[in-house]
RNA sequence: GUGGCUAUAGCUCAGUCGGUAGAGCGCCUGGUUGUGGUCCAGGAGGUCGCCGGUUCAAGCCCGGUUAGCCACCCCA
């Protein structure tokens, strides 16, 4: 018998992680709801050149292959064209979406979107090679106004914010601009744009020295250009003085170009808002960079605050291009949270816990083989009006029967007999009862998410 | 794909200088009149990841391999 191993990066929760992971899915639904989002879901596979389309070489992606196709297989030579892949994100396969049904959607288009994804990277602490993504994205035809750049992300930190009351830490959401980065950069004489910002987003890790050095080195820059731009990288803040900072570095160096204006007006708008609409949770950093490259405005990361060793749980941002079918195009902007990476820390810090891990609120116990069926009315008049019950495997001692119910969290244990008991064993209390009328107090009656104390 | 570390009971881990295996927790049974948790007594459970080598003798030393963890890369 082969040995059964765990298979690295396909996470998968006991019954009482699943509560948490349901239960974070669902505020997210909730609030995406709220906000007029309209779910959809869209097939696993993409064809590869979709997927790989817009020079995402890097990605690793799962190839699809049927098995008895093997032999007929190895004589095709081009094998992009019907080569199908596992999405690696919902970003793509939406763009793909939206294309295919452009002519029977309404815009500006709202979708949410949950579900797993597949990437081939090495999995560690919080990275998965299959894991479960809650997008939300906003769509237009032909343009999008700036301002779901600023309500986009401001709905993310409701949805995650929604979920503080049962244990989940603050989040912090920093945002940036690709055209104050691109223009900054390029008033400076930089043209490596795309090198620039890849360096840059690895200022929390080798620090600013390392990075100027690489700057230098890799991409052709000088010691002054390197210099302005980790000062640049080095403003953050929540208020107007980070746009007036930067444009104070930006004169300072003669970097002011009009990509560079329209970004700060920009920011300068989202911050603002968010200001008002969601104090304290809106960070502008300029140092976030994101590796994606079809971005073109606003980017977005986000933060559990106590939790940043983790990395980034929420991110997205502007889109012009991704949706594009050379006549038309379909900007967006979006988000997406790490549902699966965010659920893989809150168990494993212990911040959060379910009080049970079976939905069943009571268990009806069997007195003897003969009397089953006094049980099983007993549970099914329990079900009739919306208490979920179970009745015990066997007629085993009445200690039995609640240690049964005590390892899985079953707060209540029903006696059938001339006069119906039931038991709460957490107090020990017992207490005659009908079952037609009698009910468990409402906090147990479902399995809740509550706070680690 | 690259590098480092690790692999012993269901879980967390000991195992000394090479001498064929241990603890805690968990699990099962019992402690009389079928009401659990605590306590007491007893019990089950391991091809020491896998393959090979050195040795009289390998959990321990050496080589390989597989898997896991961490870092790089990249990202949720």
């Amino acid at each position: 018998m082969a040995r059964i191993t765990p298979l690295s990066g396909f996470p998968e929760w006991l019954p009482d992680g699943r509560v948490v992971e349901q239960h974070v899915l669902d505020v997210l639904r909730r609030t995406f709801e709220l906000h007029g989002f309209a779910g959809i879901e869209t097939r696993a596979v993409e064809p590869l050149d979709q997927l790989l389309r817009k020079g995402e070489t890097s990605k690793e992606v799962y190839v699809l292959h049927r098995l008895q196709a093997e032999d007929e297989e190895d004589a095709t030579a081009p094998r992009s064209e019907k080569q199908l892949g596992l999405h690696f994100d919902l970003t793509v396969p939406f763009a793909r979406y939206v294309l295919e049904n452009a002519g029977r959607l309404a815009f500006p288009f709202k979708r949410y979107q949950i579900q797993k994804v597949w990437r081939g990277e090495r999995p560690q602490d919080g990275r998965f090679r299959e894991f479960t993504q809650a997008d939300i994205d906003v769509v237009g035809a032909g343009e999008l106004p700036y301002h779901y750049e600023v309500e986009l992300p401001l709905v993310m930190a409701e949805a995650l914010g929604a979920l503080r009351d049962v244990g989940v830490p603050a989040v912090r959401v920093l945002v940036n601009n690709r055209k104050v980065a691109e223009g900054f950069y390029r008033g400076l004489g930089i043209e490596d744009v795309e090198g620039v910002l890849r360096q840059i987003d690895k200022l929390d890790k080798i620090g600013a020295e390392q990075v100027a050095a690489l700057l230098v080195s890799e991409q052709g820059a000088t010691a002054q250009q390197a210099g302005a731009c980790l000062d640049l990288a080095a403003i953050s803040g929540s208020d107007a003085t980070v746009v007036s900072r930067v444009r104070a570095l930006a004169d300072e160096h003669g970097a002011g170009t009009e990509l560079l204006d329209e970004g700060l007006g920009e920011l300068a708008a989202l911050i603002e808002a968010a200001a008002a609409r969601a104090p304290g949770v809106v960070v502008a950093d300029l140092k976030i960079a994101r590796g994606l490259d079809y971005y073109t405005g606003s980017v977005y990361e986000t933060v559990l605050v106590g939790h940043e060793d983790l990395g980034s749980i929420c991110s997205g941002g502007r889109y012009d291009t991704l949706a594009s079918d050379g006549k038309n195009t379909y900007p967006g902007v979006g988000l997406s949270v790490g549902v699966s990476r965010l659920v893989s820390r809150l168990l494993s810090a212990g911040l959060l816990a379910a009080t049970r891990g079976v939905p069943t609120s009571v268990l009806v116990a069997v007195s003897d083989e003969e009397s089953r069926a006094t049980s099983d009315a007993v549970a099914a008049a329990l079900r009739a009006r919306g208490i979920p019950a179970d009745v015990a495997p066997t007629a085993a001692k009445f200690g039995k029967q609640i240690k049964f119910a005590d390892r899985r969290g079953i707060p209540f244990v029903w006696f059938p007999g001339e006069e119906h008991q039931v038991k709460d064993i957490r107090t020990g209390d017992q207490v005659a009862a009908d079952p037609a009328v009698w009910a468990p107090p409402a906090e147990d009656l479902h399995p809740r998410v509550v706070p680690a104390v």
